[in-house]
DNA sequence: CTGAAAGCGCTTACAG
DNA sequence: CTGAAAGCGCTTACAG
């Protein structure tokens, strides 16, 4: 048995330092941002001695003695869910323009899942935490904020937790639905919400739906479902609203709170040979298949790019203010409306 | 300026030794699986400091001596794909069962991040890595493999590195949808692409259509094309072959090697205002949406889920043989066909 | 069953 | 501008 000359094992410090004959001093300096207050020889020597030996700091070594992981959490509610993809991307971009790499965690709405990755993240170092939150992890996010770890909230505020949010302004994007299906003739509502309890965002829609129809002289109802196991809930909801007698000469339309719920809804009203427009349907979240489905479904739009972006800006932000002065913002996006003909009437 | 008595700085295994009156060794063991090596009453003591403290051992500490990083690295070439999506929360349940936690990267099908993601991943002692590989990183697999990191390919395999691989069975999936293609009556196809340089899966699922167009007594013609800048390519390429009059009275198809091609060519469908079925569309990776669109889009699942699952569990027995006499394997998964309206002829 | 000690690959005062 | 030394929080032979 033969012992070839394998690769060798990963450079280290102490060799790139050996062989440009440097210490190890110099060599992390060099890696560690402070190239300026080297030598122009002394920089070249580095430069090639790593660059012969492949050399690339360990990671794992430099968060021990609490230098600079390089490295954004993610932690998000529902990675299935379109708008995190999309917010995901964007938020990639974004570090990879500051040589920041992503750590991307998907807690499935699960408080418990949540707080092991909100330890598993600390315990790596970050240097900025974006949180789509699925339950109150104020505990695990004051202890990240006290050893100086920049947060941002996205899409959800927590009630017990202070912090920058980047968001839809939910306000608006509701009040743009009405707007629309008012002006579009529709008066009598639907809005279908998955439950408001674990996500700030959607108590947020729901409850500026129920204050505004009146301004929009609209009537209207709301229904909350898991969309887990209460598929057959949003049926029946559906099957009442549509057969609901008292508003049988009021145009009716459905109000969907998220692309989630969007997807369900027009999946029953598929099933159920309605006539999309006579019926009109309209949902929160752009989704690429928007257009296919029947005359087209009206979105609200996020600019999902641009809320990923504003997330990793957000931290870099937070992260120069050292004294602390800056005080906590809401940067909070409007939607952009996607007319299509899921909400144009073609009764009298 | 008042000094708070501040939230104690994560406790550390000192901290825990001190307070349980035993060695750091000791409790190393306790949460280095090494648990039954501990006398009862230690481990009692050890349980009840850790939990008062709230220990949680440094996952950054434990990387650098070589310890378990409970890491699983997963390179995914395309996030945005619903494929990889789901995948990846397959594999993350899987994960999580096994007390592990995964960390997922994307390369947007670039082949310099994706090498700038092994390294981080490297750097961070993953104990596994799962990767739908964009370009040809031998070298950096080959570099974890030497330090004995499990490795899987996932949907694509690599020509210059042998590894195991999870995928979908791409030649019975050709073969599944040309035979229901022909079956339902068409004649004629067009088998629309990604560009297969990248991607194993895609070449073969390209040379397998050409290879059983015949057995199949049909006729076909292939396009492939990249899908951010050749959206016009698309059009005129589906407008060539309806237009076609050298197979005027064949029943024309269109297959797509994929669902983000599908999502394409369906839009471009549906602009043209064409009627699907009496032009079959069929495509391959199952849609949330795909029985929304018009009678329903044909397609062809794969188990994504478990797919997931296996890469991580072939992980996990590669990690169990030590001694590396394990061949490598291929497992494959044959895809099931959702048949929809979109293969369904009306027209005699 | 238990522990003292060395060391993983870095960074960071401190000193010159 | 440069470096020797201490130390980050762990794990792992080694010894008992």
């Amino acid at each position: 048995m033969t012992v070839d000359a394998s690769i060798p094992p990963q450079a280290t410090i102490r060799q790139v330092a050996a062989d440009a004959g440097v210490s190890k001093t110099s060599v992390s300096r060099y890696f560690g941002g402070e190239r300026e207050r080297l030598s122009v020889g002394m920089q070249q020597r580095i430069q090639a001695s790593a660059e012969r030996l492949g050399y690339r700091p360990n990671q794992m070594a430099r968060g021990l003695k609490g230098g600079h992981s390089r490295l954004i959490g993610m932690v998000m509610a529902d990675i299935r869910n379109p708008f995190s993809i999309d917010v995901m991307h964007g938020a990639e971009q974004a570090c990879r323009e500051h040589g920041l790499s992503l750590v991307v965690c998907n807690t499935d709405n699960d408080p418990a899942q949540e707080r092991e990755h909100l330890a598993l993240l600390t315990s790596y170092r970050v240097e900025g935490l974006i949180i789509n939150a699925a339950g109150h992890p104020s505990r695990e996010l004051s202890a990240l904020a006290d050893r100086g770890t920049p947060l941002v909230l996205l899409d959800r505020t927590l009630s017990d937790y202070d912090a920058d949010v980047v968001a839809l302004d939910n306000r608006q994007a509701i009040d743009a639905a009405l707007n629309h299906l008012q002006t579009q003739g529709y008066r009598h509502l639907l809005y279908v919400s998955e439950p408001p309890s674990q996500a700030s965002s959607r108590q947020t829609r729901l409850e500026r739906f129920h204050q505004q129809l009146e301004t929009h002289q609209l009537s209207g109802t709301t229904v909350t479902l898991d969309l887990i196991d209460e598929t057959q809930r949003l049926d029946n909801a559906i099957d009442d609203f549509l057969a609901d007698a008292t508003h049988s000469d009021s145009p009716k339309a459905i109000l969907c709170g998220n692309g989630n719920i969007t997807l369900a809804v027009a999946r029953t009203l598929v099933r159920h040979g309605v006539e999309l427009g006579n019926v009109g349907l309209m949902g929160i979240d752009e989704l690429p298949w928007a257009e296919l489905v029947g005359p087209g479904i009206t979105t609200l739009a996020q600019p999902t790019d641009l809320i990923g972006r504003a997330a990793i800006d957000t931290l870099l932000q937070r992260r120069e203010d050292k004294d602390g002065t800056l005080p906590s913002r809401h940067i909070l996006y409007h939607g952009r409306l996607n007319a299509r003909g899921s909400t144009q009437r073609h009764e009298r």
